[in-house]
DNA sequence: CAACAAAACCTGTCCTACAGGTTTGGGAGA
DNA sequence: TCTCCCAAACCTGTAGGACAGGTTTTGTTG
């Protein structure tokens, strides 16, 4: 249906698209490397320079390539920002539930503390201690340690050394924002608010102490955990 | 950096994009549901119709909405036509490898399975079976083999009932139809290639008998196997 | 040879025009 | 009154031209 390999749609802009993304590809083009100018593309497949335009807008969303006015568009480097718009629209069309994405991240990130625990280096070890300590300090501001938790999970997919589950892990981020107060609120005992720093303690631990086992299993844990905070507030 | 909450760039088509994604939210747009018309967003934000068409333009891109001619933009339902065009550009720039695909899809597929076990609908679970057993009786034309594979993880994903879980298999179907004959041209003995057709079989059968534990534990035999088949035929 | 300024180039935005789809509303006929 | 159908109104797809700012290249000067 989409575009992908060969040709492509019907419409003029379809086409141009999977033009522009071929000659992307057969020319072996690099993030960084510039494209021809939207003149040059309209002159060659003989289009105006609007369908041109309109091609290239769509790649730019789909963060294929990079667009800034009076340069030429370069091929972009991976980037969340349009899948993570996606999910976005998916909740918010109720296509898509918190409880399902829960659910796949805990799948996604009970694999990335493993293969962090195995690849991180000493540097991103410390920044991981680093952000579970932050997380610790900024304990009485919500917004805080809302950020710091978010950072967090984002160390740890850098830290996998997989381009995809850093992708994915920030494609989840701007939902969870949304939601995260709510599982927070639900902790009302000071006690199940510790337990929630203390276990991204134990992760961080056992990542720098290169322990795979421990690491994985206190994720596991804390997705479990998170998910009865959730399923305690009410939330569909 | 990208749109989605609240504002937006300092273009204006960025900033037709976050409105329109607004006012989807806002106005509490279901998929199917239209939005207004070109000329009409054009005159409500001031800007010249060119701009409101690559906002549109964009959005489709991101699967948000569907463009079609002669009517208005409707509301998209979630598709991973998107997801897979960013993923292969990811590959092609040599950004992911295919071990990292493997990896993740490991992690993904693992859940799914057991999810798959439980959810099933008892058609989910006959469609399952009929995928497995086209894939032996197409065991001598690899292609054809290769899109029953396709289709049996698809169908898996499916009976998962997230579509979290579908979006991201569907993401990487595109990818593994390039590599897959890799892998199975590595397998060179009879043996090897019974294996991997046995193995769907044993997926298929442990979900109808609602046995996650035995799905979950062949799936995750499967992806091993997949991935000493790929490094056996020396891929990056 | 380095620095700088002008020229050439490029993207962002607007406008107008028209070909061909799609939706709508009204009229003809039952 | 209701149904069916057609024409009018509406809408998107594409083209081409124009111009205001950015950016890159080039050529000249110190």
């Amino acid at each position: 249906m989409q575009i992908s390999d060969g040709s492509s749609s019907n419409s003029l802009v379809g086409e141009a698209i999977g033009a522009i993304s071929r000659r992307i590809r057969e020319d072996e083009l690099m993030p960084g490397d510039r494209l021809p100018s939207e003149a040059q593309l309209s002159k060659e497949m003989q289009v105006s320079r609007n369908v041109v335009r309109e091609a290239l807008r769509s790649l730019d969303a789909m963060r294929i390539i990079d667009l800034a006015t009076g340069k030429r568009a370069t091929v972009a480097h991976i980037d969340h920002g349009a899948m993570s718009m996606m999910i976005e629209h998916g909740v918010h069309t109720e296509q898509i539930n918190i409880h399902q994405i829960y659910d796949v991240r805990r799948a996604i990130e009970t694999r990335i503390v493993t293969l962090a625990s195995i690849r991180r280096s000493d540097a991103e070890a410390q920044r991981i201690l680093a952000l579970a300590q932050a997380m610790r300090d900024a304990s009485g501001t919500a917004e805080v340690l809302m950020e710091n938790d978010l950072a967090f999970h984002m160390a740890l997919a850098r830290a996998s050394r997989n381009p995809v589950f850093e992708l994915l892990v920030g494609s989840f981020q701007q939902i969870t924002r949304a939601t995260w107060p709510v599982g927070w609120k639900s902790r009302t005992t000071p006690g199940a608010r510790e337990t929630m720093i203390a276990t991204h303690e134990t992760i961080a631990r056992a990542i720098a102490a290169s322990d795979p086992q421990t690491a994985t299993t206190a994720m596991a844990t804390h997705f479990d955990e998170s998910v009865r905070a959730l399923l305690q507030a009410g939330l569909s």
